[in-house]
DNA sequence: AATGGTCAAGTCAGC
DNA sequence: GCTGACTTGACCATT
């Protein structure tokens, strides 16, 4: 088990997803805006290094406006060398990498040009992860998209047009259960189709489920990854108390948190923390966690070589 | 320097 | 039919 959070650090003092205005596009600032992302990109993975944070969600907006028509740039070419360097950090620290594009990704829209444009994201995506020269345990994650009035047409659309994709991005691909459209059983479905491995969120899981319990519901996103995929991802928040269904909480709470390592104890996994204090909760995870016998440290963090 | 409306992209619930 | 939530801050025009 690696434990991680996604995108930002909140105390390294640099922002990795700077962005800017469309209206304001020029190459040059996409240029200055990428390297200062690649530049905290490592800044943050150092701190990592040195907390034993061992997984991490990459931001997509490393390179702002990637996919979009205004973006002539070959970045990949651009930024050869850094992105080179960050990957063999990455790889020396046997660090776990995802990306999770936003909701704009819909590989089963209606509209084909919706489609089209997520393919162009997911492509920019795979591309950040191949550029660092990572592995196929370095996964994109994504939701299963829109219901459009008919679930069924829905998923089988998805699963047509997941077969059209390039090797290349199919096996990046993982899918997650969401909140309010397709639950883990709609993914497992969809696995049981396409080979895709799912990516259980426990917080979506307990406001959208079919009333398995977390264990039950853990086992089985567990057995849809395979050996190249590495091992299972896992999203996990706790509701914001008081706040609206579906809020991430501001904190790791302990005790929760000691319960849920309890609760899914043989089956080991790869954690991510969606918690609003991001690295702050993944610190003190790893010291929860430290006791756990999944839990994986860099040799170097016990004052070894 | 401070402020506040706005920001590439889509869906869907709720008015 | 339109607006806001999702995620959330940061950009940037205006003062």
């Amino acid at each position: 088990m690696k434990i991680g959070y996604p995108c930002k650090n909140l105390s390294v003092g640099c922002i990795g997803d700077k962005t800017f205005r469309l209206k304001s596009y020029s190459e040059e600032r996409l240029v200055s805006t990428v390297q200062n992302n690649l530049q905290c990109l490592l800044e943050m993975l150092l701190f990592n290094a040195a907390h034993n944070i061992l997984f991490f969600r990459v931001t997509s907006d490393l390179v702002p406006f990637a996919s979009h028509p205004a973006c002539r740039l070959n970045w990949r070419g651009a930024f050869k060398e850094t992105f080179s360097k960050i990957g063999t950090f990455i790889r020396l620290h046997d660090m776990r990498i995802s990306m999770h594009p936003d909701q704009f990704t819909l590989i089963n829209s209606q509209d084909t040009a919706i489609f089209k444009r997520s393919v162009s994201e997911l492509s920019y995506h795979a591309g950040v992860l191949d550029a660092l020269g990572l592995d196929d345990t370095a996964k994109i994650q994504i939701h299963l998209g829109g219901v459009y009035g008919d679930r069924k047409a829905s998923i089988d659309r998805f699963a047509e047009r997941f077969e059209t994709l390039d090797e290349a991005l199919k096996k990046r691909l993982v899918v997650e259960n969401d909140d309010t459209r397709f639950t883990l059983a709609d993914c497992l479905e969809v696995s049981r189709r396409t080979g895709l491995p799912v990516v259980f969120d426990v917080l979506h899981h307990a406001i959208l489920n079919s009333g398995e319990t977390v264990p039950d519901a853990l086992q089985c996103a567990a057995q849809t990854w395979g050996a190249a995929d590495g091992l299972p991802i896992v999203d996990y928040s706790l509701q914001k108390l008081e706040g609206r269904k579906g809020k991430h909480a501001e904190f790791l709470e302990a005790n929760a948190f000691e319960a849920f390592l309890e609760q899914t104890r043989p089956i080991d996994f790869d954690l991510m923390l969606e918690i609003k204090d991001k690295e702050q909760s993944a610190v003190r995870a790893v010291s929860i966690a430290a006791t756990d016998p999944r839990f994986v440290t860099l040799p170097s963090f016990h004052g070894g070589a």
